[in-house]
DNA sequence: CTCGTCACCTGAGCGC
DNA sequence: TGCGCTCAGGTGACGA
């Protein structure tokens, strides 16, 4: 899945491309996607989006009318999708998700996964493009919505996120590190890429608990969190190498990646090898020489 | 509480 | 070519 900076990347994509348009309509195209009644999809005909937020790493949209939310995770393959309606093989923006290779000639045939596709009245429309079909769409009204955003942790680049209230849920835990940082209820958006290299940056051990942390360490993690996560989408998320927003730009984390996806590579820090193991369920990249 | 395992799905890559 | 296996950016349920 995107991680907190590819959705933060698409959120910020969708934005400028999507909001005050009239919906025409969502059209459905995998009911795995959407399991509520497919009527309260029709009832958005003719409201607008008016905002897009970011929540971990789902997004959530606003309406003009409607008083519903809707909620958007894309999970581990997920892809928004821009077309201007205009000229299907020159105009189509990729405004979020991972972009395979080849796959810049943003040529709506090259998706094979349709599962949503939203329709404005302008002729433009928002595919979703999802090929293992683990994302969902969510329409909640605000007591839902809350009951949701309620059960998730702090977003880390967020004032609530202060170096006293990180030390505090890290308290009486013996919890894997690697595992806390992934688990949402403590601190959303980090995922299996991030926290890898937020712990290579904070010289420590994946194998680490909680609890083994001294207080200097339990800071660098902070700052590293926060450094690493404002660096990504500065880099506009890892998996971007093909997007192009709509000044032209185009950016790329993955150059970056210190340890992930680098297995059996030579540490950029140490003349060692970075390693690779089965760690809280997931693939965990790591430098034995550099992080303890 | 914390961990491991499985499930949800599909496709890519690799060894044989 | 094809088979079987492992792996993949996420998360939730279950049992030890
Ligand atoms: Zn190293």
């Amino acid at each position: 899945m995107p991680e907190l900076p590819e959705v933060e990347t698409i959120r910020n994509g969708l934005s400028r491309f999507v909001l005050f348009k009239e919906i025409k309509k969502l059209v459905l195209l995998d009911t795995n996607l959407f399991k509520g009644a497919e009527n309260d999809l029709l009832k958005l005909r003719k409201d607008e989006f008016s905002q897009i937020d970011r929540l971990g790493k789902a997004l959530v949209f606003s309406f003009k009318k409607s008083e519903k939310k809707m909620i958007i995770h894309l999970k581990m393959t997920g892809q928004l999708v821009y077309f201007s309606g205009k000229n299907l093989k020159e105009q189509a923006m990729l405004a979020g998700g991972h972009s395979e290779k080849g796959q810049n000639n943003l040529d709506i045939s090259k998706f094979k996964h349709l599962r949503l596709r939203i329709e404005f009245f302008d002729n433009s429309f928002l595919i979703l493009n999802d090929t293992r079909r683990f994302a969902y769409l969510k329409l909640l009204n605000i007591k839902e919505f809350e009951e949701v955003s309620g059960k998730l942790g702090v977003e880390p680049l967020s004032k609530g996120f202060s170096l006293s209230y990180f030390l505090k849920i890290l308290e009486k835990r013996k919890k894997n590190i690697k595992a806390f940082l992934l688990d949402q209820s403590f601190v959303v958006g980090m995922g299996n890429i991030y926290a890898d290299e937020i712990l290579f940056a904070s010289k420590l051990s994946p194998f680490r608990s909680v609890d083994s942390l001294d207080l200097k360490q339990k800071k660098v993690l902070y700052n590293n969190i926060k450094k690493i996560l404002k660096l990504a989408i500065k880099k506009r998320g890892t998996t971007f190498s093909d997007y192009v927003d709509a000044d032209g730009k185009s950016g790329n984390f993955s150059s970056v990646l210190k340890v992930y996806g680098r297995k059996g590579q030579k540490c950029r820090s140490c003349n060692g090898l970075v390693g690779k193991t089965k760690l809280v369920g997931r693939g965990t990249h790591y430098c034995p020489k550099c992080q303890n």
